[in-house]
RNA sequence: GCGGAAAUGGCGAAACGGCAGACGCGGCGGUCUUAAAAACCGCUGGGGGUGACCCCGUGCGGGUUCGAGUCCCGCUUUCCGCACCA
């Protein structure tokens, strides 16, 4: 075993010598190397890897420290655990690093990371660095580009025109954090919304079995912000025919008001707008698109935005009555939700009678409430509710209530070919083009002859160019790199155009939890058989931030992995738990523009890192975060001094077989300790779970210079501490774990067991009261029975004053927890 | 606007419908010390009482219950997500 270990054997509480010693032996001894077993169960925990910025700051520290103890706490409960890390390391800073300070994106990088692992390092967590996933390397991006093709043969990638922001000036498309107040953020432009050529992954087409978390044991709130992302509508899409001959498909929830659509609106986006618009119209429609394209997403949007809007002078028939109504466009119908068209029906929707109203259009009551009479002069606003059809033709008199109605008409729609039950989503597909270097290129070829070409598997990766300039323009420089652009075509051995477009970073964590199982596996993304023995995980840790984007991406690509015939299951994190924010000690987010940052290595450097994870996990529940306090550290670095000096302090360990009473009290405090500390580490309870040792350890600190330590219980319970402390605290364990004699390593030793008998208190204090007020209490033996319990309560002479003269009604009796005596 | 979570001492927080405030910080007092720090011990929600004890107290107003921080209804405030989604 070690050699290194002959450090200092120092008696005083020394952090940095013994983080010095461990990490030495932990590598020396391939302590957290992880392989298959079969003789044990697999429990695989990812927590989210980082963005390799350069410096670990407090907040990965809580993310990760927490999960670390959790990971150790399943390894010592027999499992075999796979806890990897690694670094989610394309993206723009890196990118932004290249222009301001002409250093190259992947130098950067790497010298980033290799400074975030020596700090990780430093915390002591149980990584496998064998296992490190670095998603800008080939050997990773290959696999991003592979997985394309793969989609690609599949039809869930596709090309398609999407608006982006354009600056006219810098001839390039910006990012919508780049676009300030409608201009451009690097040369003050007016930028405006230009359609390009984008490449999309079809989300879509799972979004029915998205809504699906069966088996899944996610926070309630991650789940019902996915479903609100997905936004699932069902009602039902009907056409409307135009002048020209054209049918305007618009989609509906509400198709039992069809009868009290008065006009239509288009989005401005709507193709058929342009052939729709009559000659007088044309210049006021024409301004109106244009305005529109300029507004920022933020603007549009705004909900207490006044409604705008042009007729464009065409008309439109309405299947159900064949009613004429007049086509609008206005902004507040979207392009990306429905059909990009709606018929309007002011009466019953709020944002069509707003419109109605400001421009003077017909407002046609078609479901009546019982009760009252809606007369569309008087309205104030829409009604939405339920109530009777009315000016329905066929249908009037038809109840809403249940649904009942929208059924009816979307059957009878169906019957006469006008219309069908229809499904809607507002999950878009995902757009993963960027016009960025720093990402993954998208291995697609644009040949003159053939069009657009995938690049050959056998020719991945395609690598990015080491050399591309990094001018502050704003234009991608790979779009500038005539050597990464100018190509031959794979099919026709022509010149040709490689797209310059790189891929979205969340691609990359899409499916890195499936490359730690074999990180350097080259004849595919993964090893099957890794993937078969590790897969699912088992249990992912992360910030809420990801609830929506990251969670559901990984989810989409795993389905589409499944279908690809690669993945033989469903889902990818079969447990999730959310941890909460570390907030600068003034109460905000932390940034070094306020001066808020709390530095990991300054708390390590002066109280060492077993306290900073201790009081991390301390300092409020897990999944909750909070402010960061400088003073409340001083409390664990005291328990951990008392837990230094209980074990390595105290004289007699030799067993005496006398079982005083103390050492009684001793045996029951010890498994009550461990079954608290199990339950609360296994349910992410460390708050509590520390507080429980604090008390442990407090008891145990009392009795130290009594006789009880020369028994076996007290042998029993110094034994214990360090085994319940080694999930938290490593180095200090495992100290501690070596001092009294224990074998290599306390992290593979066995979680301690607890006897419930002697978990179980002996005696209770049983709370009596009087109507509901405590006004005794006693100290009985635990299992007491009602009989004997009601009469000792009765018996109180507290109980007796105030019983006196006075009737019982009812006597209620919680076993060994109270007695209740309800008197006249 | 819609959806979700939360509100408990000076502070971070505990509390299967059953002793509110465990544990920790801070504060006060003490032991040790020439002194300080450290360590250790005691006290520490508010009010009253010499005292045993009594009254009040978990954002606000109701309710259910023998009993409510906890459950139900209605508010207020804060945080988070979505936000003209037809």
């Amino acid at each position: 075993m070690a050699t290194v270990k002959s450090a200092v054997r120092s008696e005083r509480y020394e952090p940095h010598v013994l983080e010095r010693k461990w990490q030495a032996v932990w590598e020396e001894t391939g302590l957290y190397r992880v392989r298959k077993d079969d003789s044990r169960p697999k429990w695989y925990h990812v927590t989210m890897y980082p963005y390799p910025s350069g410096d670990l700051h407090i907040g990965h520290w809580y993310a990760m420290a927490p999960s670390d103890a959790r990971a150790r706490f399943q390894r010592m409960r027999g499992y075999n655990v796979m806890f990897p890390m690694g670094f989610d390391a394309f993206g723009l800073p890196a990118e932004n690093a290249a222009i301001k300070r002409n250093i190259h994106p992947y130098i950067w990088t790497m010298a980033n990371i290799e400074r975030m692992r020596e700090q990780m390092r430093s915390m002591g967590a149980m990584f496998d660095w064998d296992r490190e996933v670095i998603t800008c390397l080939p050997e990773y991006y290959k696999w991003n580009q592979w997985f394309f093709l793969q989609f690609y043969r599949a039809g869930l990638v596709y090309r398609a025109t999407a608006p982006v922001w354009w600056c006219p000036n810098c001839q390039t498309v910006l990012a919508n954090e780049q676009v300030i107040a409608g201009r451009c953020e690097r040369c003050d432009t007016e930028v405006y919304r230009r359609d390009l050529e984008q490449w999309f992954f079809r989300a879509t087409r799972y979004a029915d079995e998205l809504l699906n978390f069966d088996g899944m044991e996610w926070p309630e709130r991650v789940k019902t912000m996915q479903r609100n992302w997905i936004g699932r509508s069902e009602g039902a899409r009907a056409s409307f025919r135009t002048d020209i001959g054209e049918d305007i498909p618009i989609f509906t929830t509400r198709p039992d008001t069809l009868w009290g659509a008065t006009f239509m609106v288009l989005a401005p986006e709507h193709p058929l707008v342009e052939r729709l618009t009559t000659e007088d119209r044309r210049a006021a429609v024409e301004a109106y698109i244009k305005d529109a394209r300029r507004q920022s997403e933020i603007e549009r949007t705004a909900t207490d935005k006044e409604k705008t809007g042009v007729f464009i002078g065409a008309y439109a028939t309405n299947p159900v009555n064949d009613e004429r109504v007049p086509i609008w466009i206005a902004d507040y119908v979207l392009m990306g939700y429905g059909t990009g068209a709606i018929m309007a029906v002011p009466a019953h929707d709020q944002r069509d009678f707003e419109f109605a109203r400001k421009f003077g259009l017909e407002i046609r009551v078609v479901i009546q409430p019982a009760g009252e009479t809606l007369v569309p002069a008087t309205m104030t606003e829409a009604y939405a509710g339920d109530g009777v059809m009315v000016n329905s033709g066929r249908f009037d008199g038809t109840p809403t209530e249940g649904g009942e109605a929208v059924r009816l008409v979307i059957a009878w729609l169906e019957e006469q070919g006008t219309g069908s039950g229809e499904v809607t989503y507002r999950l878009r597909d995902w757009l993963i083009s960027r016009q960025r270097y720093w990402g993954t290129p998208i291995p697609i070829v644009y040949c003159d002859h053939c069009g657009v070409v995938a690049v050959p598997e056998d020719q991945l990766p395609v690598v990015l160019p080491e050399d591309s300039e990094f001018a502050p323009t704003g234009v991608s420089p790979l779009k500038t790199d005539e050597r990464f652009v100018n190509t031959t075509c794979p099919r026709c051995g022509g010149p040709a155009r490689r797209e310059t477009d790189t891929m979205d970073t969340f691609v990359d964590s899409s499916w890195y939890y499936y490359r730690y199982p074999s990180p350097h596996f080259d004849a595919g993304p993964f090893d099957p058989e890794k993937v078969a023995y590790w897969a699912p995980v088992d249990q992912y840790t992360g910030g809420i931030e990801h609830a929506t984007m990251h969670l559901m991406y990984a989810r989409y690509f795993t389905k589409a992995l499944r279908d690809l015939g690669l993945l033989s299951f469903d889902e990818p994190f079969t447990r999730l738990f959310n941890q909460g924010i570390i907030l600068g000690e003034d109460n905000e987010k932390m940034s070094k523009s306020r001066g808020n940052v709390v530095d990991p290595d300054d708390l390590v450097a002066q109280l060492g890192a077993d306290v900073v994870r201790l009081y991390l996990m301390f300092i409020a529940p897990w999944d909750q975060g909070g402010p960061w306090n400088s003073r409340g550290i001083a409390g664990l670095e005291r328990f951990v001094r008392r837990v230094w000096t209980v074990v390595t302090e105290t004289a007699g360990t030799a067993a005496d077989e006398v079982e005083t009473d103390d050492a009684r009290r001793l045996r029951r405090l010890t498994h009550r300790t461990i079954r608290s500390v199990t339950e609360d580490i296994a349910a992410f309870q460390f708050n509590t779970m520390i507080a429980r040792l604090m008390e442990f350890v407090n008891a145990l600190t009392t009795l130290r210079e009594t006789a009880v330590t020369r028994t076996a219980a007290w042998s029993e319970a110094v034994r214990s501490l360090p085994l319940m402390l080694a999930p938290s605290t490593p180095y200090l364990a495992e100290e501690l774990w070596e001092r009294l004699g224990g074998a290599y390593s306390v992290h593979q030793q066995p979680w301690p067991q607890y006897d419930p008998q002697l978990a179980a208190p002996e005696s209770v204090v049983l709370v009596v009261q009087v109507n509901g007020k405590v006004r005794d209490r006693l100290e009985v033996q635990a299992g007491i029975t009602e009989e004997r319990a009601v009469e000792l309560a009765r018996s109180s002479q507290r109980v007796q004053e105030l019983l006196d003269g006075r009737t019982v009604r009812r006597v209620v009796y919680v076993p060994d927890r109270l007695v209740n005596i309800v008197v006249g």
